[in-house]
RNA sequence: UGCCCGAUAGUAUAAUGGUAGUACGACAGAUUUUGGUUCUGUUUGUCUUGGUUCGAAUCCAGGUCGGGCAACCA
């Protein structure tokens, strides 16, 4: 039915070793550090990860680098699976780099002995210094001469708590005149008495990220660890470590970053938004978090699709926020159901419609499914619409209600605008309409066809709602380059809090229901709802073409 | 004055020596009881200079531009 789609690099490089047989089936492994909230980038590599076992024979771990205790918390790992889990991606084996401490130290152990490890006493400045630079090599320092027992004793010693954080460090003997810095005797062991989120106060030794990242993906047997554009020049040290120790020969594969243009996604950077308070927390709905996206509304199946439809590839990118917009627009569409509300009312008052009548209109859940139903809506004298959808000198192509113009109120009747009333400050309080009976919705005989459809409310059962519009958290398209402290750039309007009359059928919303504000665009119940007061957050506008045309006809 | 990546419409991504395509966007039109949706059409691109070749986005060489590398972070 659909036409093949075209492989990504590392598909291509997947089919290529099933074909060959390196390998009877692939494990990929999804590998956060406990340190923070998961967003949309994060997302790209779950996709990816978890993809790609879906697509190929085999499967996809769970791992938690959790190598440095002082960032690291059981908070985030709950939260890092609750979003994986909420994404629809189910893992094989829940791990931890701490699960491998002790083989770790094993494996230390061994390189020692091979002479190609030692302990260096050195302060860290001192080892920064005879590092070198990118343009000079670096200069091997006396400790590097010890001897293998020495060695042996002073990494046992290290491990057993007898120096303080920053005495000793472990480092590999492999090239300080290597043009790669990493290459230049990588630091492998690091002393932290520090309290670790799963091993308490067991060490305090830990081993840096390029001493425990390969080595756990050999020893869970990973195929293909792929990880992003920056880790390429660790590949060296990753292929190294896996040829001295002589164990499973996992390989290392990087992909671009996926960026989106008016946000930033940098763990660091949202940190700094939740501890100064700039947004209410990791999800607040203006985040681009999964948890801050979950909460705004967003479906995993819209975000899968995104993640789908920005591919993968090794080059810079800053992805505009318009396709994640259509992307939920566009599974929205087809799920949400359809309620009226109206933001800021302007009161019509029918004058042929009888005072005390009031009667029961129907109205589709969702016309792109019609097994969705519909729903009751009553209709009386004086209902509300939009003010905006009324104009007394209105432009050219104005399709909505204006003196002496007719518009159908959806799912109801067809009315013309008969009057204006204003009070002594020439504000408009009403606007009076006749309705033309013939003309309702479902048995329209009226033979009369309007340019414009509006939505409204019954003033009397009107239900008055919160609504949170969110807009983009920053001025600038990619605040994280720009000049001076990114904070500067935080777009002041991101949050716009104002009250919607909503049609009485809204009362029954649930947290899971996803709903589209006719004309308006699609919402979710926030979490802080009470019995008192319903919440919605805007997850996204519909496309308005009229706005458009209009800022075109102003300019 | 090093090493390593990368460069295809506005954005993202294909074409793997043989017609530069797709999606989003933009523009125009049709449909529509949402100025939504849907449908149709149009628009715009291979960083640069050479070379190899019947033929180059693709291979080679030089250049330009962008990014990364000198945490006891990951």
């Amino acid at each position: 039915m659909s036409e093949e789609k075209s492989l990504n690099f590392i598909e291509e490089i997947i089919e290529e070793d099933l074909k060959k047989g390196t390998y009877q089936h692939i494990v990929t492994r999804f590998p956060p550090e406990p340190n923070g909230y998961l967003h949309i980038g994060h997302a790209s590599s779950i996709c990816l990860n978890f993809g790609l076992t879906q697509k190929y024979p085999g499967y996809t771990n769970l791992r938690f680098d959790d190598t440095n205790p002082v960032t690291e918390e059981t908070e985030y790992v709950e939260s890092i699976k609750d979003d994986i889990k909420w994404l629809g991606f189910t893992w094989k084996n829940e791990l931890y780099a701490s699960d491998y401490f002790e083989q770790l130290y094993a494996f230390a152990v061994k390189l020692i002995q091979e002479g190609l490890a030692y302990v260096d006493d050195s302060t860290s400045e001192a080892i920064a210094e005879e590092k070198g630079t990118p343009t000079s090599p670096g200069k091997r320092n006396a400790y590097a001469n010890r001897s293998v027992e020495e060695n042996l004793q002073l990494f046992a010693d290290m491990r057993d708590g007898k120096y303080r954080d920053g005495e000793k460090v472990l480092r590999a003997k492999i090239d300080m005149e290597s043009p790669n810095m990493l290459m230049r005797d990588p630091i492998l062991y690091r002393i932290k008495h520090a309290h670790h989120h799963r091993t308490g106060n067991q060490w305090c030794i830990y081993p840096m990220y390029d001493f425990a990242h390969g080595q756990s993906d050999s020893i869970e047997h990973i195929t293909h660890s792929i990880c992003t554009l920056e880790f390429v020049p660790h590949r060296e040290v990753y292929d190294w470590l896996i040829k001295e120790l002589e164990i499973y020969p996992s390989h290392q594969y990087e992909f671009a970053r996926r960026n989106i243009n008016y946000t930033v996604t940098s763990k660091r950077k949202l940190l700094q938004l939740v501890q100064e308070k700039f947004v209410a927390g990791w999800d607040d709905p203006r985040m681009p978090t999964i948890s801050g996206l979950r909460r705004r509304g967003f479906t995993p199946e819209s975000i899968r699709d995104f993640c789908d439809r920005i591919g993968i590839a090794k080059r810079e990118n800053l992805i505009d926020v318009s396709l994640l917009e259509f992307c939920v627009r566009e599974h929205l569409n087809k799920i949400a159901h359809r309620r009226m509300v109206v933001f800021n009312p302007v009161k019509i008052v029918i004058v042929n419609y009888p005072e005390d009548q009031t009667e029961i209109l129907f109205s589709e859940n969702n016309p792109e499914n019609p097994d969705t139903g519909s729903r009751e809506l009553p209709f009386s004298r004086e209902i509300l619409i939009e003010a905006d959808d009324f104009m007394e000198n209105p432009p050219k192509k104005y399709f909505r209600l204006a003196p002496g113009q007719m518009v159908r109120l959806k799912s109801a009747y067809i009315i013309k605008c008969e009057e204006i009333v204003k009070n002594e400050n020439n504000e408009i309080t009403a606007i009076h309409c006749s309705y033309i009976p013939e003309s309702k919705s479902g048995s329209d005989n009226s033979g009369i066809h309007v340019k414009g459809t509006l939505h409204w409310v019954n003033a009397k059962d009107a239900v008055a709602v919160e609504v949170r519009e969110y807009d983009r958290l920053f001025k600038v398209e990619n605040p994280g380059v720009e000049e001076g402290d990114f904070k500067d750039y935080i777009n002041p309007d991101s949050l716009k809090i104002v009250t919607g009359y909503a049609e009485p059928s809204l009362l029954k919303a649930t947290n899971n229901d996803r709903f589209q504000f006719l004309r308006k665009g699609y919402y979710c119940l926030d979490k802080d709802s009470g019995t008192d007061k319903m919440i919605f957050n805007r997850t996204v506008t519909l496309k308005d073409t009229w706005a458009k045309e209009a800022k075109k006809e102003s300019k």
